[in-house]
DNA sequence: ATACCGTACGGAGGGAGTCCCCGGTTCGCG
DNA sequence: CGCGAACCGGGGACTCCCTCCGTACGGTAT
C-alpha cells in the first residue's frame, strides 16, 4: 500500500540519513528531540523531513523499527539457547536496557504496550513485541517459571515499570537485574 | 531561615492562589504545564509568579508539599490500624494512585526517589516519603512480609514502576492492586 | 486621618523553539 | 534532453519562558 513507485535516488539517500540521525537524536534527548535540529544535522531542509515523516511519531517509529524487530528476533534466539524461564528473564532484561539507554525507544515501546481498548490502530512495533512476549511466556508457563494467570502484555508492562524503577536509582544494569529478579520470583507458577 | 518578615496581604493572597491553581494545572498537564497559563488562571502577572517561585520545580514542590506530608501521616495511620504487611501494601497502593492521578505529583515523587549519590540536596518531599517508607518497611520485615535485603527506597522505586506499568494498561485501581500484589509476593521473607 | 516608603504587581517584550508551508531550484528517470 | 518529482531553506504563526521597569497599593509612623 505504501511505496507505489520506487524512490528517486536522492530521496532515498535523504530518507536514510534522516532515519540515522533521528535515531541518535531520539536516543539522546528522548521523544521530544528537536525536529528542526534533526533535519539540520541530516543536512536537509525541514520541509524534506516533514514530507517523508508527516508526524513526530511517524519518524520515531521508523527510526526504531529495525531495533524492535531485532528485539523480536532476539526472543527466538534466546528461546533456543536457554531454558524457558531464563530465556524470558534475559529477554526482559535486554528490553529494559534498551528502554533506558535509548530514551526514544523507551517511549515508543511504552505506547506499544499501552492498552488497545479504544480502537487504537496497533502499530508494527506493538505487534512485534507483543508477539515475542507471547511466545516466551507460553514456553515459560510450560516449565512452571510463570504463573498461568499472568498475561504476556502484563509482563511487558511490568518490565517497563522495572525499567522506570531502575532508571530512578541509576544503578545501571545491576539494578535492572535485581528488580527483575525480585519481580520474577513473585510470578512463579 | 525563610520568612524573615511577614508577607504583605496581597502577596499572601497571590501566593496561595498560585499554589492552588498550580496544583490543578500540574495535576492535569504534568510537570510541563504552562507557567504563563498558571499565572493567567490565577489572575496574576507572570512576573509575580516568578517572584514567588523562581523555578518550575520550586512551584511544583510548593504545590504538593501538603499532599506529600499527608501521605507521610497516612503511613503512620495505616501502621496503627493494619498488620505490618498489609499496611505497607495499602500505603504503596495509595502512593501509586496519587502518582497516576495527579501527574505532577508523579514526577515530584519520582525525583524524590531518585538516587542521591551525586551530592544532590535532599528535598522535603524526598525525606518525608523516604521516612515513611522506612517505618513501614522495618515493621513489615519484623512480620516476615518483606525480605530483609530489600531497602525501603528500592521498594519506593518499584512502586513507582508499578504505577508506570498500571498507567500503560489503563485498568485503573484494579490493575495497580494486581501488579502490586504480584510484586509483593516476590518480596516475602 | 494622612502621608510616605518600599514591597509587590502587571504585562509587554525578546529570545528560543516547534510545526508547517511555500516558491524557486535542482535532480535524475525515461 | 525534457519534465515531473523531490529538494532547499526561509518565513509565518504559534507557544513558552523569563526579565524588566514603571506603577499601585499596603502597612506604618506621625
Amino acid at each position: 500500500m505504501t511505496q507505489v513507485r520506487a524512490m528517486r535516488a536522492d530521496a532515498r539517500r535523504n530518507y536514510e540519513r534522516l532515519l540515522k540521525v533521528a535515531a541518535e537524536a531520539f536516543a539522546e534527548h528522548g521523544e521530544g528531540a528537536s525536529l528542526d535540529d534533526i533535519a539540520k544535522r541530516a543536512g536537509v531542509g525541514s520541509g524534506t523531513l516533514y514530507r517523508h515523516f508527516p508526524t513526530r511519531r511517524a519518524l520515531l517509529e521508523a527510526a526504531y523499527v529495525d531495533r524492535v524487530e531485532g528485539l523480536a528476533r532476539r526472543a527466538d534466539e534466546l528461546a533456543e539457547r536457554l531454558p524457558p524461564g531464563e530465556a524470558l528473564t534475559e529477554w526482559l532484561y535486554e528490553l529494559c536496557v534498551g528502554t533506558i539507554q535509548v530514551r526514544g525507544l523507551g517511549s515508543l515501546l511504552g505506547s506499544a504496550m499501552a492498552g488497545t481498548e479504544g480502537g487504537v490502530t496497533p502499530t508494527v512495533c506493538g505487534t512485534r513485541v507483543r508477539g515475542a512476549a507471547e511466545r516466551l511466556v507460553s514456553a515459560a508457563r510450560g516449565s512452571g517459571s510463570v504463573r498461568g494467570d499472568v498475561e504476556p502484555v502484563e509482563l511487558l508492562r511490568l518490565a517497563y515499570g522495572v525499567a522506570g524503577a531502575a532508571e530512578l536509582g541509576g544503578g545501571g544494569g545491576a539494578s535492572i537485574r535485581r528488580y527483575l529478579t525480585l519481580l520474577m520470583e513473585g510470578l512463579r507458577g
